[in-house]
DNA sequence: TATTAGCACTCACCCTTTAAGAGTGCTAAT
DNA sequence: ATTAGCACTCTTAAAGGGTGAGTGCTAATA
């Protein structure tokens, strides 16, 4: 079957009246609501062809349809109209105060959440395109060894390797010569499987330090330990519906609350974001975290300065209003650029 | 009317039980659960005294009763039970980590979390005996003076202060003067209205400025710029149907993700533990957060080094666990004492 | 051939009724 | 002073019934 323009013009019409009511949206609604003189009877085939195409469904025999997460997909991609509005008040809000960076981002994350009715999120920023300037092995103890990782913005990872049997001097120089050969000028994203195995298989019986050492390196470069996540409007999510059922309203409550998860989703956004500058819209499934599977979850990258980025993410229902979502984001990195790259 | 031992002993027994179950307890139940071996009717005659007397009440004709606030606070006043056990899990997950001040912090609000069943949060330890070392004021304009209030610690608050008409260097040498005489040494809890009346009659036409001041010093004692508050277990509030209607849970959770009213709830706690060491049982509307109005808060202050405290609350629904979250934070705060205290 | 009117049917939702159960207060008996 | 007994109240859950929105299908129409 064809999507063709008025199949695509009828599932719009649904969508949006979906966006705006949340109520599953009926045939006779969707005749009267577009241009296209149609009766409900005409728009009834259409919306069970699109039906079958997978972009709409029922929640149960005769009731109206409501859009699939592929539906969402094809909105987003597509027929989304970028918005251009009331982000006056968060001009103000943002430039308040510059100072201490922490505060910003509070500001920020409260600012979107009371701005878009939906729950908000902003990761401090981190040194990510940093890499590796320099690595040592050194023994502690007969089984112990210590690596250190340098990166970029000298960044000092320890990490403490515990090895079956001891390692004479000559084998650890060669392995410190192979990881730093190997390694030095790479950033995360560079260190593929490939150099990881290639690695590995020079350094024979000591595959398992080698891969020690990798971890150490991957956490040196993400840094995460300080990574500061700010929510705000949680409580946000009690005003959809399908989102505030005590099970579903726990888990997304907990996830805010705990940030681990969190973390997941900034780190996902940033590698991501890497190929696909700018904004990332995740629809139900799609999410890097499973608790928000019945969500969506709109991301940006923000960059204070070269190579520190931070994320800044939008948690919805499915039914958000992805234009404002979208357009209001953009405003506001726009903000968080002129603010702290001008100066 | 007269709270003989057998009331008593009813009080508790109704109190008990509505802590376990959460429902209303009628008058059948308390004749079988307590050794009394009173008849029904009796203990209802008795439980009409005690609502009468205004420590149970009924949420409905013909249901049971509940204990009012008042019944709570004689509960805990007079009738718990101290508790000791397994606390043995804290103690192995609180010893874990004890480099980073933080993640220690955060894990205790996690574990007492998860212990208890309620909310726990956490703040970050401030000074607090801090003492006035030194004020100054000085003329940065025509009708702006700046004060520099510098305490213990050496910290520093600045604050411009507004003045209708201009003051005279010789003004200003006098308020210097007053200030620090009747200020230097004193710390927060000793600044009290006796002092500061005294001061502004002397300040004479100049009083607003010396409150202007008070303010500043006040700021610069409690410090809460840097006071970081940790969540968690904010979901747990779910498991109590009393609080888990959309309105209050979303209330509370807010609350509790934006810290901001905590911080009140941590200086009233640090304030009143000056007098009343240890731990404080706030109940309904007792509490200092207006919000929480519906629920009990325990809270507790905790000394990692001299002078450097902080405080832990648990915040739950008024039929709490009193017994078990005393006892649990007692315990707890022995471990962070030996933890800080003995290195 | 595409569109539409018409109609029977489905299902969620709301309202009312009904019955059961828990608990009380009062009175009279012990 | 205590208790048994009973009428009464009030909540809660279940069951029934009506309503309305919406569908799918069929037959008529342009």
């Amino acid at each position: 079957m064809q999507l063709d323009e008025r199949k695509v013009k009828i599932l719009q019409a649904i969508i949006r009246n979906y966006l705006e009511t949340g109520e599953p949206v009926g045939s006779r609604t969707i005749s009267k609501y577009t241009d296209l003189n149609l009766s409900s009877a005409t728009i009834r085939n259409e919306m069970s062809d699109l039906e079958e195409m997978g972009y709409i469904l029922q929640p149960h025999t005769s009731a109206g349809r409501i859009p699939s997460d592929k539906g969402y997909r094809l909105y987003v991609d597509t027929m989304m109209e970028e918005r251009v509005r009331e982000v006056d008040e968060m001009r103000e809000l943002v430039l308040q105060k510059a100072d201490k960076v922490d505060l910003v981002l509070k500001q920020v994350a409260k600012l979107l959440a009371a701005n878009t009715n939906y729950a908000a999120m902003i990761s401090s920023p981190q040194y990510h395109h940093n890499k590796v300037k320099f690595i040592q092995l050194s023994k502690v103890d007969i089984n112990q060894i210590v690596a250190v990782v340098v990166v970029e913005g000298n960044i000092i990872k320890n990490k403490i390797i515990d090895v079956e049997e001891e390692m004479d001097d000559q084998t650890l120089l060669k392995l410190n010569i192979l990881l730093n050969t190997n390694l030095n000028g790479l950033s995360l994203e560079n260190i593929n499987l490939g150099i990881i195995t290639m690695m590995k298989e020079q350094a024979g019986i000591h595959s398992d330090v080698v891969g020690s050492v990798i971890d150490a390196v991957a956490e040196a470069i993400r840094s995460d330990e300080d990574l500061q996540i700010y929510t705000s409007g949680a409580t946000n999510i009690f005003k959809y519906p399908e989102l505030s059922d005590h099970e579903k309203a726990s888990e997304l409550i907990n996830v805010l609350e705990e940030k681990q998860q969190l973390a997941g989703l900034v780190n996902e956004t940033l590698a991501n974001g890497e190929q696909n500058r700018g904004i990332q819209v995740y629809i139900g499934n799609e999410t890097p975290v499973q608790t928000m599977k019945d969500c969506s979850v709109v991301t940006a990258t923000y960059e204070l300065e070269e190579g520190m980025q931070g994320t800044i993410g939008i948690i919805g229902p499915k039914r958000m209003d992805y234009d404002k979502v979208v357009s209001t984001l953009k405003q506001l990195m726009e903000q968080l650029d002129s603010l702290y790259k001008k100066t």
